[in-house]
DNA sequence: TCGGACTCTGACGCCGGTGTCAAGGTCAAG
DNA sequence: CTTGACCTTGACACCGGCGTCAGAGTCCGA
């Protein structure tokens, strides 16, 4: 357990940023979000301790893997470890699940769209001498 | 010399919406969009010819196999016919082509992160609750 | 003549994660 | 003091195919 007696450095929006590859902007739609605090400067500048940065990648990583910002929240209490290592509370997973049953389906009705521009494709140009190029000697 | 001596049955919104299983809304969205025409009668109502229909329904294939409504209007040289059987220039093949690209490209990345959801679950949950074990079979 | 069904144009809403102005305050360096 | 980099909040833009509401005109049957 760490208690800070000692002050963690305090970034600003900008170094965050970039310590974490997002953009202020990103941050602060974070922050509204719900996602991720800051404390403020006598200016009103935002001001960031450093663990927030593993918060923040912990949260785009959510994002990356197909989560909303929604859904990130519910991850909320395990977002300051490292996610992938965290108990993962039962909702959390129920989150995921769904979220990936969304993903699912999502990606099976373009695959038949797909199929069918395919199909489409080879019944429009299929004895047509489109061939003349390579077109991809593998995948 | 006008070929359409006679004048063929025209239809108001309602009813070529009906005919076409789309809705007037979307009817007027085609037309502003270039895909479709229409006269006006003396009222100020939209009258379409019978044979708008099929080319509404070539339209509807077109935006069902995954074309947007961009994609579709170089199709429009051969809307009125059977789509299917039409000769397809070459730049029509060239543009369904690049859609199919498109659509290839976005499944491959949304089954990329579908994977890496699903990956992370499995891990998560599938796996060990509390510590973290290897890699299980399961699911 | 009245009600109701149909049509018109125009415009906002949606979904989601930012990008990008606008208009201004803050602060360190030259 | 002045520049200029950084920060603030607020709000519009985007992508796409419509849904939907608003306010008003048109037409037909009873």
């Amino acid at each position: 357990m760490r208690l800070t007696l000692m002050a963690e450095p305090r970034m600003r929006i900008g170094e965050l940023a970039e310590a974490t590859g997002t953009t202020p902007r990103a941050l602060r739609h974070y922050e509204q979000a719900g996602l991720i605090t800051s404390v403020r400067a006598a200016n009103g500048y935002r001001l960031y301790d450093a663990g927030t940065a593993v918060r923040v990648r912990n949260v785009r990583h959510l994002l990356d893997v197909g989560l909303t910002l929604d859904d990130v929240r519910v991850f909320l209490p395990c977002l300051d470890g490292d996610v992938m290592a965290a108990p993962a509370s039962e909702k959390a997973l129920r989150v995921a699940a769904d979220r990936l049953a969304v993903l699912e389906a999502r990606i099976a009705a373009q695959v038949a769209v797909r199929d069918r521009l395919a199909a489409a494709l080879r019944e429009a140009g299929g004895g047509v001498p489109r061939r003349r190029g390579r077109e991809r000697p593998a995948a």
